[in-house]
DNA sequence: GCGCAGCCCATTTTT
DNA sequence: TGGGCTGCGC
């Protein structure tokens, strides 16, 4: 990240001089030095600043430089100040890195950058400065997914209803789901109180509301939700946000779900300089929300837009372009776009069919060692599955290899048990109103406050309307406790407020170093025979050094309310296994995609819930996971697998018969399909069923394994064929006509006889009709 | 109030 | 198959 001193003092000169809504002349007359190195499409969604812009970004198209661009040369012309850009992210991490590549281009002042920031952290911003215009106090605390469901629950114990049925988890699922629509209790649709207890979804919700009004509290999901209640009840305070951001830039926009659409329609309503970035193709997160309409209907939504296509990939070889394109293309609901590459050479797609799930593993290490010892760093291999408990096979294998590995993703640092309950006392200290906080620790460690005390604690803060630390204090005075645990939390009421007098005047780590052993938690971990205790004391002693990096302890427990990681250790050597959606955003030379099995992938379940749409999703998953991949692709099914301790038969994807035949290497098993059903009759632990051979052959993609391994591995690569790569999409036009006479690098030639966009049916003179892509073929 | 045995269930999860 | 929760027995 090295930043060109030249350009940093151009920019420092511009920004800091007055008057300066003009772009000085010198970049008017010859292109500024931050525009080298860009291609024309890229350079083009750099200038063109005014007015609604949709940055259609394919995979490896070097969006995160043109958007990156786009900011220095809004700031270096003059067009706007740091604080007058909204810049929002979905992650942290995206938001982390936009700003280290800003700060590289334009130099200190991207710290002026106050509005650049995940969605939930800019709403939260503004949150906290107009709170008590949705009736809470600036100080509000932010709950995550755990007390979410804990205060859910709650609302359902209240409400008096059957727990096992109606779980907090659920209410909490279905109450994200009305405020990822911007629904607030009363714009619920009557008919939607159906969605959860019998017609009691509303009441429930709006209960719900009530007791986070009552903790001073906001989920993840109001902090959108309160920003439009404000914006749409507050015009005044609308405009002041309107006129201020006079340029906006939002990442990921296929993954944005209602609320946050509705949010940036609102501040982008008076300048209209919004700049949308995203990829159709790679919207994943349908399930939690994200509207892939969003940005299908962009044109609709901002008038006069101009659209933008990166297509140009700078990341994987033809091949892979090509399968992902094609693969892609099956899909209805897209806005296309035709990714090419400058890039000639590289390997066939590969793809392995394997008796089972064992035996994939097996091969996957095994590539992986072969890989290794021709001088392949590990850190340039990555598995990526569909779920996380395909991951448990190939955790094993890589340990009995003595391969290291790396999983992303999984319970997230602050999501941790220990984690939690260590926050939970340093939010109790600094919020006495913090009644989830309180429960979560009154008894951890076991100090003899069970159930039956925080009942009759419950009660009292009912009863006086009052907190939970101010129910103890109460219960203190009477004789409602047993005297062994009134005993016990007059001591523990004692300590919450010794720690909250040493709060004032200490920095935030000694705090939590203070309460953790003062508490006795530490302790209880240290001597408890769990084996995960070590971790988990290691995680708590990484949890005070994170804290040291802060000032105060409100600074410190606002950044983790909206932070799930803890900054990564970067260490190389490791293979990396994570799911495909943890995946999106990265790149590696080798990719292994392994459990390409109907049922698995794509997910029976995801189908049988959304169907159609659901199938489009999977498939853009399927496309994320192939564009991930800079060199080598290797997809692989087993024709059997153990799912739950059950063996399960499956067949091979569809999606593996979406990839086009011609960059696709299939290396099949012998005997593995010749011999499959009497063989899988054998191996079965279905009774001797007999299979029906036909069906189990009838399907696409066991028959091209089943071709593939009868014609001889020849592998002539195609390179000609598919090296301005590839593929296209959605309604293009084909450039041969029904008819007419073309010429196909592996099948020969033939005659055009259906086309469907740029995919045709040429019917071969020698081999028959096929399905090909209009760039494999040359008029013959 | 605590601990353990048996039971149930099982995607993806940016914040 | 294994992790998390419940309900029972102490």
């Amino acid at each position: 990240m090295s930043s060109k001193p030249s350009i940093s003092e151009r920019a420092l000169a511009g920004l800091t001089g007055p008057g300066m809504a003009e772009a000085p002349a010198r970049f008017v007359d010859e292109a500024p030095a931050y525009l080298e190195g860009l291609n024309a499409e890229q350079r083009e969604a750099v200038l063109t600043t005014d007015g609604p812009v949709l940055m259609l970004a394919g995979a490896g198209t070097g969006k995160t430089r043109a958007l990156t661009t786009r900011l220095a040369h809004l700031l270096f012309t003059g067009r706007a100040r740091p604080s007058q850009i909204l810049a929002v992210t979905f992650t942290n991490k995206a938001a982390r890195e936009m700003k280290l590549r800003v700060g590289a281009l334009i130099g200190d002042s991207v710290e002026g950058m106050r509005w650049l920031g995940t969605f939930h952290s800019i709403g939260a911003l503004i949150l906290r400065r107009h709170a008590e215009l949705v009736g809470l106090k600036s100080t509000f605390t932010i709950l995550d997914a755990d007390d979410q469901a804990r205060l859910a629950k709650q609302v359902i114990e209240v409400a008096d209803l059957d727990e096992k049925r109606w779980t907090g988890r659920n209410l909490a699922m279905t109450i994200d789901s009305w405020k990822n629509r911007g629904l607030t209790p009363d714009k619920v649709p009557a008919s939607e109180a159906w969605n959860f207890a019998d017609g009691k979804g509303i009441e429930l919700y709006a209960a719900y509301q009530q007791r986070l009004k009552m903790l001073n509290a906001a989920d993840f999901g109001d902090l959108l939700v309160h920003n439009l209640t404000i914006f749409q009840q507050h015009p005044d305070v609308l405009a002041d946000y309107q006129s201020r951001f006079r340029y906006m830039l939002v990442d990921e926009y296929q993954d944005t779900n209602v609320a946050q659409y509705l949010w940036l329609r609102l501040l982008a309503q008076k300048h209209k300089n919004i700049c949308c970035v995203g990829d159709d193709d790679q919207s994943i997160y349908g399930w939690r929300g994200a509207e892939v309409e969003n940005i299908l209907r962009f044109e609709k939504d901002f008038p006069g837009a101009k659209v933008i296509r990166l297509e140009q990939n700078y990341r994987s070889t033809p091949s892979i372009l090509a399968a992902a394109s094609g693969l892609i293309h099956a899909n209805k609901a897209r806005l296309g776009k035709t990714l090419w590459t400058e890039q000639r050479e590289g390997e066939n797609v590969k793809i392995r069919g394997v008796w089972d799930g064992e035996e994939e593993a097996r091969l996957i290490g095994d590539d992986i060692e072969a890989e290794q010892h021709k001088g392949r760093p590990l850190s340039d291999m990555a598995v990526l599955v569909r779920a996380s408990y395909q991951m448990r096979a190939f955790e094993e294998r890589f340990n009995t290899l003595g391969v290291p590995y790396r999983v992303v993703g999984g319970p997230r640092f602050y999501e941790r048990e220990e984690t939690r309950d260590a926050l939970a006392y340093l939010k109790l200290i600094r919020s006495a109103e913090d009644d989830l906080s309180f429960e979560r620790i009154v008894n951890k460690p076991r100090r003899g406050l069970g159930d039956k005390a925080l009942t009759t604690l419950h009660t009292l803060a009912r009863a006086n309307g009052v907190t939970l630390i101010a129910a103890s204090r109460l219960a203190l005075e009477t004789d409602d406790l047993h005297a062994s645990a009134r005993k016990s939390l007059a001591a523990f009421i004692n300590s919450l407020d010794r720690w909250s007098r040493d709060a004032r005047d200490m920095p935030p780590a000694d705090i939590a170093e203070l309460v953790l052993e003062e508490s006795g938690y530490i302790d209880m971990w240290k001597t408890s025979k769990s084996a995960q205790a070590d971790g988990k004391i290691d995680n708590l002693k990484e949890l005070v050094q994170a804290a040291s990096e802060f000032e105060t302890l409100e600074a410190y427990l606002d950044h983790v309310a909206l932070v799930s990681e803890l900054s990564e250790s970067a260490e190389g050597g490791q293979v990396w296994l994570m799911t495909l959606h943890a995946a999106k955003g990265l790149e590696f030379p080798v990719v292994f995609l392994p459990g390409w099995e109907e049922g698995i992938f794509p997910s029976q379940r995801s189908l049988d819930e959304k169907g159609a749409a659901a199938l489009e999703e999977e498939r853009r998953l399927a496309y994320v996971g192939i564009t991930r991949a800079e060199e080598s692709c290797r997809i692989s099914f087993a024709a059997n697998r153990q799912i739950y301790g059950r063996w399960q038969s499956a067949i091979p994807s569809r999606f593996i018969d979406e990839l086009p035949e011609e960059v696709v290497d299939v290396i099949s098993q012998p005997g593995l399909y010749g011999a499959a059903a009497t063989n899988f009759a054998a191996h079965s632990s279905f009774d001797g069923a007999k299979l029906k051979e036909d069906a189990y052959y009838d399907n696409p993609g066991w028959r091209r394994a089943r071709a593939a391994s009868a014609r001889p591995q020849t592998a002539a690569p195609l390179i000609d064929a598919k090296a301005q790569t590839v593929s296209v999409s959605a309604p293009g036009k084909s450039k041969f006509a029904i008819g007419a006479r073309v010429f196909h690098q592996k099948f020969g030639y033939g005659k055009v006889v259906s086309a469907e966009g740029q995919k045709l049916t040429v019917n071969f003179d020698h081999s028959g009709p096929k399905k090909v892509i209009d760039t494999f073929l040359d008029a013959s």
